[in-house]
DNA sequence: GCATGTGAATAGATTCACAGCG
DNA sequence: CGCTGTGAATCTATTCACATGC
């Protein structure tokens, strides 16, 4: 244990140490052993002072004069993030979206794993969607339990979002990814991030009116090499 | 035209102007003729000075001693948002995640269409998917053309999303919405968001192992009552 | 009187620029 | 000598608090 973990990462910073991440993973199966903030930089699509700024707030990790060993890194940051452990999620709510986040590879890969699907629509429980079979919204209690469940993803309509969010924190998950277009209250203690494709949609048609993109080097200065090999 | 539009709106304002437009839809379907900018940060999920700041940006808008007037609120920030125009969207990657996209109630509620679907893969294109037909990655600059598409989703896997955004940009398309897991850069001109499913759990699963969420307020005080009616 | 609109104060994030060290 | 790590400077966003005007 070489070094403090530092005491509080800012939350800009935690956003962007998945970028660093799977630019470290492409790193490492591209072979490289040594990795400078420059370079670290580009593959994660933003600067190298922020690159060096970020890494600072986990500890001092780097080479002065050579740069960042990048399995070190990759486990420092692994470390950090969690994904060492692996995660049982549970999706609510199997319309288009539930069904297309129960098939999503992606997921899978950095241990997030879907354990459980559940529907309130009586029509569904029981059907079977890849190798789970959707459960009824009572049973969410158990499941959590069983599986030792920590996050769930909220796909539900709207109306639905609020209700769903409060079983889920009964339930006992400490972490809620809401697709749900709704504004959705949880407790302090857990931990809750939005995705809205509308809203995006609206935040780039917003752009789209006043002529360019966001103000801010939103490419060139980022425009360098995209990662090499397949990923 | 009661005021000027304000000279600059800064992206976080713009962030979240499709909540307050949310908000205001909702407000005036539950027949509300005049709101506040308290009772507007409530059914929005902000806080009341933000709101004020925020709209304060875009001008004028509301009565002092009274609130805003819902109606003509709601279309200032629509016109602001381009929500008046019709916004044709392309999707290109017609995978899990892209055929769910292609389904997907909520986008065409707010004159986002989704007018064609295209896909690199061989095997793929002629396929039907609701009322359209997938077609090939050559054609997409007729389609643009044609349709006048302004918005290019990418829901490829993460190898093809660099060569996508560029052709979506050479055919000429000014915004894109990324959900592949990768770095992609596109010029100054051209705006674009990223949506990462992998990323937002793995933010999750930091503040998850750190014990509690994310800093700051992030339920108490918007913990207010939730939108009233069905959504 | 009361809620907006806004300058001023504060907090947070980014960038700069260079000292420090391998 | 080169690249990290970091204080200081800058920029952006949020919050405060109150003058303004309906």
């Amino acid at each position: 244990m070489p070094n403090r973990p530092a005491r509080r990462v800012p939350e800009a910073t935690v956003a962007r140490l998945p970028l660093y991440y799977r630019a470290l993973v492409e790193a490492a199966d591209a072979k490289v052993t040594t990795i400078s903030s420059e370079r670290l930089a580009e593959l994660a699509g933003v600067n190298a002072a922020k690159v060096r700024k970020d890494l600072s707030y986990l500890g001092s990790y780097g080479i002065r004069g050579v740069g960042y060993d990048v399995e070190y890194l990759l486990r420092q940051i692994s470390r950090e993030l969690g994904l060492t452990h692996d995660w049982p999620v549970v999706i609510v709510g199997v319309g288009n979206l539930g069904h297309a986040l129960a098939n999503y590879r992606g997921f899978g890969e950095r241990g997030f794993r879907i354990v459980a699907l559940v529907d309130a629509d009586p029509a569904k429980v029981g059907q079977a969607v890849g190798n789970l079979c959707i459960e009824p919204l009572a049973v969410l209690p158990r499941l959590v339990r069983e599986h030792g469940i920590a996050i769930g993803i909220i796909a539900t309509p709207a109306f639905a979002a609020q209700e769903v969010a409060d079983r889920l924190v009964d339930a006992g998950v400490g972490s809620i990814l809401n697709f749900a277009p709704a504004v959705v209250t949880v407790p302090p203690t857990v931990s809750m991030r939005k995705v809205d494709l509308a809203v995006e949609l609206q935040i780039l048609s917003f752009y789209q009116i006043q002529g360019g993109g966001p103000p801010g080097p939103s490419a060139a200065e980022l425009g360098a090499p995209e990662a090499p090999g397949p990923t």
